[in-house]
DNA sequence: CCAGTTCTTGACAGCGCTGCCAAACCTGAG
DNA sequence: CTCAGGTTTGGCAGCGCTGTCAAGAACTGG
């Protein structure tokens, strides 16, 4: 294992010229600079991150934090925090939260233990006021991830809102207008979002809501079923029904087909989210891939201080077969 | 922030005596035991972990190498290490292996940054002969969870032979006689395992193989849509399909809707993983549910040092609509 | 009761690096 | 040529902890 001294004393410099090199501090004359570069790469030398957290301020970490709420959209923030971090010397500790009952605690324990220099939060932790108010008491910096309730912190999102509105507005292109919409209870910010959307549009093209079409689920699968039955048993169905994520999406998906109900021809289905179910199912789901590894990859750039690598973050729909009718399977990462 | 200095004053012993009680080492009498605990608890005292680390040998840090795979198996795996880590006084790092091409300057870099304790391995890179060579080369200690090659390293994993047979025999007792088996390339020893056991099962209840019945895959579900087509058109097409992972047995799913087969009824299908959407489809998969969360903690029980938590792994076969032809909607997590 | 063991405790150096401070070196203006 | 003011460099302490070693306490058997 190389050390700085090692380096210094081939460079032929001090100790501390190499470490103002090795932390871009100026004041060093560009001739040393590659001196010193030179030493590192002859030696293959890579600075101790516990010392470097020992006597400095910084400790190049950076915490994870989670909940197993859905595996795909965690591993796609933890893949894409990570490979920023990489790069950057830092590195990304991954902690699952239980319960934000010990949030505080936990926060505590993490902050002596590791003096990290930034939290990332994914969803739905992005919106958890004890988590947040632990954290915003150790004064340490925290990116959320699709954070919705005003709080302190970096928030990376899109706008969901707009998004479902540009979604409604297909259905309504393809000719629906009894359209039925999953959201859920008030606790979710993010499908309120999406409900509004949902609204806008439906407005903007003049069409009535009618109440009776909107369900209310929790996100899950086996709510999404309910509520597919509840819309798809009424005297007149709507003819196509967007879910607030992909779970209920596919749980309508269920639903439609106990009911011998053809997709899209009786009922057109959408989701969002992009899960990989969406495309593992016949039909494959018309969705939305909102792009988690740049929202990511913001929060990292932020928090550690580099500039944004991004202007802004856009989405994409992914118009399926479940409602144009048309397309075939939809080719995939190996995934289940 | 509390130091090791202010315990050791507030429990009127010296600094290294707290830090044999940290450490549970031996030769310090109870009574002092009792004092410094007291005082560790009343400063609320966490050691810190990088002056731990440079001072000492170990670091208290294992490093989770992952691909991107499956989203839900590695999430388990995460989830189940970090929670062993955790009241250990370990944390977890994550670190993506985006090519095994360079494995080995990747895992320099960590050894010489981290100091790791040990590494954990989530397939299919528990199998992945660069690096593991690379980590040999190290000498810090591997956890392999599902690990079939013969390697250095501590494995853990299930015998996915003995469970395939299993699953083979519920559906020759279902009377299935013609059965397809939906398997991958040789580079794939899981697959391999599967589908021996299947052989086995057969051969056990005098059955023939037939092998124009063996599809080969690549554990994606395009390819099992494709393997499904392939069965399903033949002149005696299988009256069941065992898929070696949930994803190639959804793409058969898919392949038997788009053909007009129902299921059970004109084609059984199962798989293995018990993946989220394997319960988030009609009819539900029938599939088998493998104890990662179990077999990670004994594989980051072993890496620390502890003894083993578990004297065996056991595995669970999810008998579901999809072969069986009873049982309803699968009640699920919250998981797209 | 004593020498010989074993147990218990503390002093202190030092892990590899950065922060602080002072020394050495420049520059251009006077 | 000199000096103020800036730039560049190095020395050194010390971050919080553990390893080593040696000293002191307690215990053993004869």
């Amino acid at each position: 294992m190389t050390t700085i001294t090692e380096v210094a004393l081939r460079a032929g410099v001090s100790m501390k010229t190499v470490s103002r090199v090795l932390n871009g501090e100026p004041h060093v004359r560009a001739e040393k600079i590659e001196r010193v570069e030179k030493a590192v790469r002859d030696l293959g030398y890579r600075p101790n991150l516990a010392a470097r957290q020992l006597a400095g301020k910084r400790s190049h970490i950076l915490v994870f934090l989670f909940n197993q709420v859905s595996a795909t959209y965690i591993m796609s923030v933890l893949s894409a925090a990570a490979a920023s971090c990489r790069g950057n010397g830092f590195h990304l500790v991954s902690e699952p939260v239980e319960s934000s009952a010990d949030a505080s605690r936990m926060i505590d324990d993490i902050v002596q233990l590791l003096r990290p220099d930034g939290f990332i939060l994914s969803p739905p932790l992005s919106d958890d006021a004890a988590l947040l108010s632990s954290i915003a008491a150790t004064g340490i910096p925290v990116a959320r991830i699709a954070g919705t309730v005003e709080a302190t912190g970096i928030v990376v999102s899109i706008d969901d809102s707009a998004v479902s509105q540009e979604m409604t507005a297909h259905l309504i292109e393809l000719g629906h207008r009894r359209i039925g919409f999953v959201t859920t209870g008030p606790q979710h910010r993010v499908a309120q979002g999406r409900v509004s959307g949902f609204r806008t549009a439906m407005a903007e093209a003049g069409i009535a809501v009618d109440e009776d079409l909107i369900a209310t689920g929790d996100f899950s699968y086996v709510s999404g079923e309910r509520a597919g039955h509840a819309l798809l048993d009424r005297p007149s169905p709507p003819t196509a029904v967007f879910a607030a994520n992909d779970a209920m999406a596919l749980g309508v998906m269920s639903a439609a087909t106990i009911l011998n109900r053809r997709i899209p021809e009786d009922v057109a289905v959408c989701g969002f989210d992009d899960s990989p179910i969406s495309r593992m199912i016949w039909p494959p789901l018309t969705t939305v891939r909102q792009p988690i590894g740049e929202m990511t990859a913001v929060a990292v750039a932020r928090l550690i201080g580099n500039p944004d690598p991004t202007e802004k973050i856009g989405h994409q729909l992914l118009l399926r077969r479940s409602t144009t009718g048309q397309g075939g399977i939809v080719d995939t990462a190996i995934d289940a």
